[in-house]
DNA sequence: GTCTATATAGGGATAGAC
DNA sequence: GTCTATCCCTATATAGAC
């Protein structure tokens, strides 16, 4: 199955053409960038022509935003529900724990939202979606919070970092490292940055 | 002085347009990505039109590669020159030690670097320009040795992301941190990921 | 459901006036 | 050294045939 666990499985008949638009666009938009791909340039790769794709979709920006929705459905906004949380060194491992798990099952979306930041902003602030909130902006929110020491802070940015890094600046590198063994080595790295004990 | 420390100091007097557009351009370009960035923009900024532009650069892409070329002048290369080294958790504090430095100096320049990967790319790949090589190129090149144990390996990742991730990740939040306090945090934060001792 | 043909806009780039 | 006017190309998107 493609697009992570994120295609909503019609019973796994012949992939649908809808389906392979989304997978063909997710390859190249994460690896060429989204404004560097062209609707030819998927179009081929789908044996159609340009037009085809516009019976499936209204714009190249609904491709787009079809694949960052589906990263929302997946406990991305769990920041923004956590959001009256006490944060400190202990309370973000935990929550850090949560987040190596679904960057590890959904490696692929969360790069074509990294590596497309550019597009994905400017498509919000079309869309008048003010309540829009990122991973990285909640994240920015919390860091920014004056009554959290400074050197707790930085620390949280480091074990955030850590986790993310491995995701966004290895490349294929640890890609054939199971999901389970990776994420228990972050974990480890986490608790040793932030100072915590073992997880709860 | 903008851009950086990297600008060629002709004696300080009134900014000459080069420079200027480099300016706008650098600001530009990490802010809104190369593409979405048009010269027509540049160009109002500046308070000239387009063609005024191409007085001073050959194309769109040299202005890129303008920028990018003074992030190699310093030191980014650095990698490549140590190639030979016997990479371990140790030599690797020991490396980012320097890299945090370099990175706290010229914040700027890495960040248009990394919001703008896929361009860069391809614009090494069009200039048949094989020996670049990027801090990330090597840097995966280094990890994906299989003479260094799995978890070292994992574990230099981590500290290199924890770098990383504070200047890609937290946008201004430690933007008022004075970079020797901050930079004392992060080799702090690499120790304890690295399980070294105090830094060489 | 898929296609051709085409409209329209905007981009980068050039020629040459001032 | 800076500008206007313009060229040409490619992109997205539409209309409508099959």
């Amino acid at each position: 199955m493609s697009l992570d666990a994120a295609t909503p499985d019609l019973g796994a008949a012949e992939p649908n053409t809808k389906e392979r638009i989304l997978d063909i666009a997710l390859e190249l938009f994460t690896d060429q960038g989204y404004e560097r791909t062209s609707l030819r340039q998927i179009a081929d790769r789908l044996g159609y022509t340009k037009a085809a794709i516009y019976y499936h979709f209204a714009s190249k920006d609904d491709i787009l935003m079809t694949l960052h929705l589906r990263l929302h459905e997946f406990g991305l906004s769990a920041l923004a529900s956590l959001d009256g949380t006490e944060w400190s060194p202990t309370t973000w491992a935990d929550f850090l724990d949560q987040l190596i798990d679904q960057i590890l099952e959904h490696r692929s979306l969360f790069l074509l939202h990294e590596r497309n930041r550019a597009a994905l902003e400017e498509l919000h602030r079309d869309r008048h979606d003010a309540d829009h909130d990122d991973l990285e902006a909640g994240f920015q929110r919390i860091i920014a919070n004056p009554q959290i020491a400074l050197d707790d802070r930085v620390r949280m940015t480091c074990a955030f970092g850590a986790v993310m890094g491995t995701l966004f600046l290895t490349g294929n590198v640890f890609a054939d490292i199971p999901s389970a063994e990776l994420g228990g080595m972050l974990r480890g790295a986490v608790r040793d940055l932030l100072g915590t004990g073992a997880p709860g």
